[in-house]
DNA sequence: CTGAAAGCGCTAACAA
DNA sequence: TTGTTAGCGCTTTCAG
């Protein structure tokens, strides 16, 4: 394979065809061929001379740089997407949600990964080096030296599916405090007395505020967590889940109602909940899973759960993103969602 | 919402600060800016220079634009990956994969969306205009007039999972057709004599040849298919499968086997199966999905699948889509990579 | 309505 | 080792 290579010619890209190459074939000036490629206002160009330039253009294969109108104009039309990891339905379907709708706003998505470990620091400047015109951060939070770096770019940012920590970041994010609460304040309703609840991966604020919500809810009506299990985002912890509350626990120690982290892990944790400890879901334990994701709605499950507008979520990104874009800033907007519960058969009434 | 806008001033990206300003700061000429910040062979700028200019540049904190620079150099190091839709945790991983793996040698990736209707020329002439190095397409077929635009803006392109049928383009493609003949055949040793297929969407080339590739197998045998059903790619697809091979059908008349386009195909079909119509599998039926997805593993399926290696798959891609980018090209490389049988719980030895 | 010319920020040949 | 200069392909005054 080496060898092969080294046989081989390097390759030199050729110039491309310039609108000075449509310039010449159409026998009128380069001005008037971006005049006529530049779909502005008022681009008073005589009917005859665009007919003579389109023509020129087409028999030469012409198609216009945008790399030099970004470099002329300052602006690249390039949204860059920060992502940690698609690890889950909620973000796989953000983001083309988000590709897709930006492309109908005539944006383009510049893709760019965090690393695993480590820090956003390299991964910030790559987008700034490509002077995207604005950056959607997804699950991770902006450190104010980072924002300030960005505002020197004059480049916005607004975060996704994390609460801005930072004052001057924009962000759009599902109250999942709110949510906790709510679905403390509902098992709490239907009588339950020993909640448990499995969280996602250590740190993630998302799993943190979930959790202080679920105990407000509890607390109001004078209970706390009876157990709780960390792991990750997948069916396989939800089995852990299982094992850590089931697994040689007495049947009066066990808890009368779990909220899982996301719909997954909910899942796996009533398989082996069911499977493996004989649990009736939801006679002996109810459950409460998040994102409504289409397993959710599966007849063996029937799981209830809250449920994440996306689509909203990712509509009102844009809008604060692009607003930042066009107009002059004017105070930060912290956008909270609420979610919305979706009772279906893994919650018993226990009054 | 409006009236606030009109409020705003609009906005004016001020100039950037360029290697002209880091120039003057450090009391050195432009180009030996540009110089310290091309980290080629031999660049011979002294130490104290170096040292000034950094600290120049620091100071009024300036970064390169890569804009500027691939317009001087008529590359960009951005790869365009053109999608279809994330339907699927193949299509999901896959991207992933390809991001990530593109960023580790130095690419920055360009997401595209197809319109889910209508052709994919204005995606691809977008991807051309942004004068991308090389063109990933996913799940689609280049056709040939569009092929040969790419060849004059002189810009690679590797189909991806769609083994290329237009003569020049290169492609990586698992080899559906084999895939299928393996299950068939594998049916066939165990004794099945009734093998049914579940598809995906039609027109599908993935599910056409994995079903021809079936039939082959089932043919060797003097077998052929017993039933079928058309639908998509989702789990309540394979519910509705379940209906047509189930609903209404004498017990003598069900098949012995059903192969299904992918796992969430085949979980659905099973579960369908199971609790509507209290069909054993794979004592009544045996199952066989595709893509060896999380769930096929899960302890109530253990799921009989073809695996696809998509990191080998992505990888390939990569390198022949690099080789193509720096190298004179020399010949088409379309890969067929294996997929393979993972038997599990699902296939019922009939011997 | 059209052309000439300047300049966006960078690289690279050529000189010094 | 460093500076000067000429573009890369485009947009946009400013004249005509």
């Amino acid at each position: 394979m080496i060898e092969k290579r080294k046989m081989v010619k390097r390759k030199v890209r050729q110039r491309r065809v310039s609108s000075v190459d449509v310039a010449r074939e159409a026998g009128v000036s380069q001005a008037t061929v971006s005049r006529v490629f530049n779909q502005k206002k008022g681009t008073n160009v005589s009917e005859e001379t665009v007919e003579k330039i389109m023509a020129a253009a087409k028999k030469i294969n012409y198609r216009p740089s945008v790399i030099a109108r970004s470099l002329q104009e300052n602006t690249t039309n390039i949204i860059g997407i920060i992502n940690r990891r698609f690890d889950s339905s909620f973000h796989m379907k953000s983001l083309d949600l988000f590709s897709r709708e930006l492309q109908k706003q005539g944006y383009t998505t510049l893709l760019l990964n965090l690393p695993l470990d480590g820090s956003m620091d390299s991964t910030l400047y790559k987008a700034l080096e490509y002077q995207v015109d604005g950056i959607i951060l997804t699950s991770a939070n902006l450190t104010s030296s980072l924002a300030s770096e960005c505002q020197n770019y004059d480049t916005p940012v607004v975060q996704f599916n994390r609460y801005s920590l930072y004052q001057e970041v924009d962000s759009v994010c599902l109250d999942n405090y709110r949510a906790g609460v709510d679905v403390g304040s509902y098992l709490v309703e239907l009588n339950h007395k020993r909640i448990g609840y499995v969280s996602g991966v250590v740190g993630s604020s998302t799993s943190v505020d979930r959790k202080k919500g679920l105990e407000e809810g509890l607390g109001r009506a004078g209970l706390s967590l009876a157990c709780e299990y960390v792991g990750g985002m997948t069916h396989q912890s939800g089995c852990r889940a299982a094992d850590s509350f089931f697994g040689g626990v007495a049947k009066d120690s066990w808890p009368d109602a779990v909220f899982c982290i996301t719909d997954d892990v909910a899942v796996g944790f009533i398989d082996q909940a069911r499977s493996i400890y004989g649990v009736n879901i939801p006679e002996d334990v109810s459950v409460v899973g998040f994102d409504d994701a289409p397993i959710a709605k599966w007849p063996q499950y029937k799981l209830t759960t809250v449920s994440q507008p996306i689509e909203t979520m990712v509509m009102e990104a844009i809008d604060i993103l692009l607003d930042l874009i066009k107009y002059e800033k004017s105070g930060v907007t912290k956008k909270m969602i609420p979610g919305s519960l979706v009772p279906r058969s893994t919650v018993k009434d226990r009054n």
